[in-house]
DNA sequence: TAACTCGGACTTTCAAGAGT
DNA sequence: CTCTTGAAAGTCCGAGTTAT
């Protein structure tokens, strides 16, 4: 963090470019003061720098902020840093490898700077400095949205369709006579329609607006600009978001208060979707430090800080339960950290539901002593869908905790077994599916279950009858475990395959795939392997249909989400050449008249159709990405 | 006729290499 | 270190298109 800082903050490290982008641009905010004093310049003269709504127009820009034409639009008028003149890093870069540039695009997110292709890797001590950030990690290619054009000739032209996102989760298309909507605009719209539902801790988007007004949040829109630029196509302005995000969350001017933390688990999500996982793992472990020194898991904090607004001390609730889930995912996935605040003993209340969040009814909060006595007392009292799944989380912790953490003896599996099983026996009847009251899905359940899967899968694999050993190359969110035989294996298996069974059904869910948490990705991966193992089990033959079907779910699910996120792309690469090697290794077994004995010819002529099937739908995956990032 | 779109001329900026 | 060069990124004029 330290030479981050040094190299964005202090100029006098740029040995040949005193400026990080244009000298005309100021570097210390994020959306940059417009450069000069328009009053000397004469009135035909070139501003240096125009905003974003008149470069997209083509149009003249006065260079003030706002300038008159985002001032008689109403809209928000935003400066980007120049990115003029930059061709790359430079090649002689070794003489000063700290040096950042303009859009230092970051060395390649091969296996080493891509931990998720290797979770075995060793987490580094040293966080990695800005110049280890590759532009491939912020942008992934071709990103889709259902509610953006396709890209024409002119890539400014897709944000020609703007849309506005009602807060329940239904966007709706701004009426053409609604003023034009910036990039910025529409990448905080995307944020609140694709990532907020899987972490809504920040305000809801007006009362962010409103607080930004009071605030310097200028570090949280940020996070929430770059994140949300993730799913539109927006060209080169998303480099410049994150680089901003980056420089903000470390910028000495920035008050190291809630807003800093929920930005920081913003950017942690973002980068662990772009496989940036040392950098995600550095800013979660500052976000942990903050959110302790802030006292953020204690009970009086929301009120001491919540301005007497109801709404702003749910937010500060929402955000260490949120950091408190995505540490445990974090840990869970990719096995490398250890779930810290698990240990952390935290009195501070359990969110309430969403739709009284959004509404601002925010109700008493309940707490989670409530929540563990409700289980001895025996009487089922409902609380909200963030509550279980802080609860789902908590298990996967005790999971964590268990004594030789890899293998454990038969006897603790069966503990944890019964915790997952008990949270779903649990679950009042209105939370028994991820379905709310109004059919809507209801995303912290989704997650919830999401987490419950996982959990009997890590758990369960170790000791199962499937042979993982072929899907061993599929390490993208976590390295492969070797299966090790024990007395329970029809027990273990059973439980295994119907979790991985349950994630593919989560897949069908009516909404946008990449509206769920990032982490559906490695939680599919799982679920993927399971499938795989059993498609490489000979003696799973008679439902190989159902197979097919599971298969295909996943891996449309990995296909749309790798339009986002570089780490389904990987996952889903992974798991493609996986499935290669076993339909390879089938065909070679086939070839034995041995391996047919005892089957139909029905059986026979099913099984190889079913095999085909398979590869079709696994040929619709694109490989695996190339070690070395190809340039955006 | 006003408002909008966008091709493209022109300008600015940077990296790289040559020269001092 | 300065200067030169080539190319990418940026500004915004103005012709063409669309909406009112």
């Amino acid at each position: 963090m330290d030479s981050y800082l040094q190299s964005v903050s202090d100029p006098s490290s740029h040995s040949s470019s005193p400026e990080m982008y244009a000298p005309a641009v100021p570097q210390t905010a994020p959306t940059i003061s417009p450069p000069g004093n328009p009053d000397s310049r004469g009135p035909t003269q070139t501003v240096p720098a125009a905003c974003l709504a008149c470069r997209g127009k083509h149009l003249k820009c006065d260079g003030s902020n706002p300038c008159s034409r985002c001032l008689s639009s109403s809209s928000e008028c935003v400066y980007i840093a120049s990115r003029r003149g930059y061709k790359g890093p430079r090649k002689n870069s070794t003489a000063n490898p700290n040096k950042r540039h303009a859009s230092d695009s970051p060395p390649s997110a091969g296996s080493e700077s891509c931990p998720m292709l290797l979770g075995a890797q060793v987490r580094t001590t040293v966080p990695a400095s800005m110049a280890t950030f590759t532009r491939a990690m912020t942008i992934p290619d071709a990103p889709v949205s259902p509610f953006v054009a396709p890209p024409v000739t002119n890539s400014l032209q897709v944000f020609r369709t703007p849309y506005a996102q009602d807060i329940n989760g239904v966007v709706a298309t701004v009426n053409s006579q609604a003023p034009q909507r910036s990039i910025p605009e529409q990448c905080i719209d995307a944020f609140y329609f694709y990532f907020y539902p899987g972490h809504p801790a920040v305000l809801p988007k007006a009362h962010i607006m409103n607080m930004a007004k009071e605030r310097n949040i200028e570090h949280l829109l940020a996070a929430m600009r770059w994140v949300g630029s993730l799913y539109l196509p927006i060209g080169p302005a998303r480099a410049t978001f994150f680089e901003e995000t980056m420089r903000l969350l470390y910028a000495p001017e920035t008050p190291k208060d809630g807003f800093l933390v929920q930005a920081m688990i913003i950017a942690i999500i973002g980068l662990d979707g772009c496989r940036q996982n040392d950098k995600a793992r550095d800013i979660l472990s500052d976000a942990e430090r903050i959110a302790i020194e802030l006292g953020l898991y204690t009970r009086p904090y929301a009120t001491t800080h919540g301005c007497g607004n109801p709404r702003l001390e749910e937010s500060w609730r929402r955000t260490w339960w949120d950091l408190f889930v995505v540490d445990g995912m974090i840990a869970g996935v990719h096995r490398q950290t250890n779930f810290l605040l698990y240990d952390f003993t935290a009195d501070v209340g359990l969110p309430c539901e969403e739709h009284e969040y959004l509404s601002g009814k925010i109700p008493r909060p309940m707490y989670l002593e409530d929540f563990d006595d409700q289980l001895f007392s025996g009487e089922d009292r409902e609380f909200s869908s963030f509550a279980y799944r802080v609860a789902s989380i908590r298990n996967l912790g005790r999971m964590m905790r268990l004594p030789g953490s890899g293998f454990s003896p038969e006897e603790s599996v069966d503990r944890i077994e019964s915790l997952l099983s008990n949270w779903r026996l649990h679950l009042p009847k209105s939370k028994r599916d991820c379905l709310n009251k109004d059919g809507q899905l209801d995303e912290m359940m989704f997650q919830a279950f999401m987490i419950n899967h996982a959990c009997t899968i890590i758990l369960h694999q170790p000791l199962s009858q499937l042979d993982s050993s072929p899907t061993r190359d599929v390490t993208a969110c976590a390295p492969h475990r070797a299966v090790q035989s024990g007395d329970n294996f029809n027990l273990h298996t059973r439980h295994i395959i119907s979790a991985a069974c349950s994630i593919s059904k989560m897949v069908t869910y009516n909404v946008p795939i990449t509206s769920h948490t990032h982490f559906f990705t490695c939680v599919l991966t799982l679920s993927s392997i399971v499938h795989l193992s059993k498609w490489a089990a000979v003696y799973f033959i008679q439902d190989e249909e159902d197979l097919r079907q599971q298969i295909r779910l996943n891996i449309g699910a990995l296909n749309k989400l790798s339009s986002v996120w570089r780490a389904a792309e990987t996952a889903g690469g992974q798991v493609k050449g996986v499935a290669q090697e076993i339909y390879r290794s089938r065909k070679a077994q086939q070839n034995n008249p041995q391996f047919w004995e005892g089957l139909t010819h029905e059986q026979i002529r099913s099984t190889m159709s079913v095999d085909e099937g398979i590869m079709s739908e696994i040929n619709l995956l694109p490989s695996a990405p190339e070690q070395v990032m190809p340039p955006p």
